[in-house]
DNA sequence: TCTGGGGTCCTAGGACCC
DNA sequence: TCTGGGGTCCTAGGACCC
């Protein structure tokens, strides 16, 4: 019973690095969209006082400026090839392989019991590192809670940290605090203060488990048994997703109702594209945009969702659709600072059931694949919808964008 | 005065994660 | 001037059914 949990260490930043690497030994942070605040920081940056997520990043740049930290606009196309590429490889160290978020994976290690994992992990670290230039943490134990917190020390020691004895366990979870345990956020960790437990030793031998049932729900007691070293969490295979997004800032903002229609087709568009990759169909939306929270000011939130007659992919269809529900959420007057669309009911594309009193046929399945074969081949939004508008006013803000190295013939490396 | 019992399905909201 | 985005799971409670 051994699994390992490999993540690489400030993903997005060592993306950067990859391509940039006179940044080596620098203090690096990447923004979120809109260049809003920092959402990664290298080692070098943590060290000097860096590492608040979503720390606003006008209210940082003196900081910036005096320890000379480098600063990037964030790259999603960049990191997500990166990471296909690091998980690629790892397939090559287990029999099953589950990508958990973009930059970790657990891997099964049933079976390696008799390998020195010490060894093995060094060697996941070392062929990952020189091959895709990305400095990754293994941490192997026998459950997945257990390998999230051997992960966590392998940071602090040279890079891999094995714990399988109960005695090698037992002694990191004294001096493991019960907040830093994966599953246990703030509310949580508050409700087991009250009981006294602050480290997760204590709360692994916390003996009334029907009181951390009704407190934590099933979730919490799941993981005090994973400390535990008994499997409450399989590896499990990636699905489809159940909801999809895209909800983004506008850069300034946005009175018009032109111009939010723009930029709710945009979102509509980009959703319904992750849509069909996972051969999936709709039954409903949902849009909402509303006004800058930061702002003192009179704010509104409007939100309102649609439900499809039969479940569907087509671009066309749901960007009229989120229209629909646009017109009546749109108050005028109101400057709106973000807004996004919400895909939800969504099964697989085989399993859609046709409805028996609207059976529209101006689903254009041929024509939405054709469009996304074109913008695969010559880029995104080689093709779209008129809706989506050409200027896009409410764009956002990225000044310290990196290039699509990986990606795009036209922005390589140049040596 | 007193008001059954046993279900299912759906949704909103909380909590958590990266 | 400026404040991110995209997900999952669980539970309680309402609505509804027989």
């Amino acid at each position: 019973m051994t699994i390992g949990l490999v993540d690489c260490n400030s993903f997005y930043c060592s993306c950067e690095r990859v391509f940039k690497p006179e940044t080596r030994g620098r203090p690096i942070i990447v923004l979120s969209n809109n260049d809003g605040c920092a959402i990664a920081f290298s080692r070098e940056a943590k060290a000097i006082g860096f590492g608040q997520m979503c720390e606003p990043f006008f209210e940082t740049e003196e900081r910036i400026k005096k320890h000379k930290v480098v600063v990037f606009s964030s790259n999603y196309t960049l990191y997500d090839d990166m990471s296909k590429r690091v998980m690629t490889l790892l397939k090559n160290y287990t029999p099953e392989l589950e990508v958990y978020s973009v930059d970790e994976a657990f891997l099964s290690l049933d079976g390696y019991d008799h390998f020195d994992l010490v060894e093995y992990g060094k060697k996941i670290r070392k062929d990952i590192l020189k091959i895709t230039g990305i400095p990754v943490g293994v941490g192997i134990s026998k459950t997945k809670v257990l390998s999230k917190i051997a992960n966590k020390l392998s940071k602090k020691s040279k890079g891999v940290w094995v714990m399988n004895t109960d005695k090698e366990i037992d002694e990191a979870l004294k001096n493991y605090p019960v907040r830093d345990i994966w599953g246990i956020g703030s509310a949580s960790a508050r409700k087991l203060n009250l009981l006294g437990i602050t480290t997760a030793y204590e709360f692994k031998m916390y003996k009334n488990e029907n009181l951390i049932q009704k407190m934590l729900t099933k979730t919490g007691r799941e993981v005090q048994e994973e400390l535990r070293g008994v499997r409450c969490l399989e590896m499990e295979e990636v699905e489809a997703k159940v909801n999809i997004a895209n909800t983004r800032s506008f850069g300034k903002d946005t009175y018009s109702k032109r111009e939010l229609q723009e930029a709710i087709a945009t979102f509509a568009t980009k959703c319904a594209e992750k849509l069909r990759y996972q051969d999936s169909v709709c039954y409903g939306l949902s849009v909402f945009v509303h006004t800058n929270a930061f702002k003192e000011i009179e704010q509104y939130y409007g939100s309102g969702s649609f439900v499809f007659g039969s479940g569907t992919s087509d671009t066309i269809k749901i960007i009229k659709a989120a229209w629909h529900v646009l017109d009546q959420i749109y108050r005028p007057g109101f400057g709106y600072k973000k807004g996004g669309v919400i895909l939800n009911h969504i099964v697989s594309k085989n399993e859609n059931q046709l409805n028996l009193f609207n059976q529209d046929p101006s689903d254009n399945e041929k024509l939405s694949n054709v469009i996304d074969l074109i913008n695969n081949r010559y880029g995104p939004r080689t093709i779209k919808s008129a809706a989506c508008g050409i200027n896009h006013a409410w764009k956002l803000r990225a000044d310290y964008i990196t290039k699509r190295y990986t990606t795009n013939w036209n922005e390589i490396l140049t040596v």
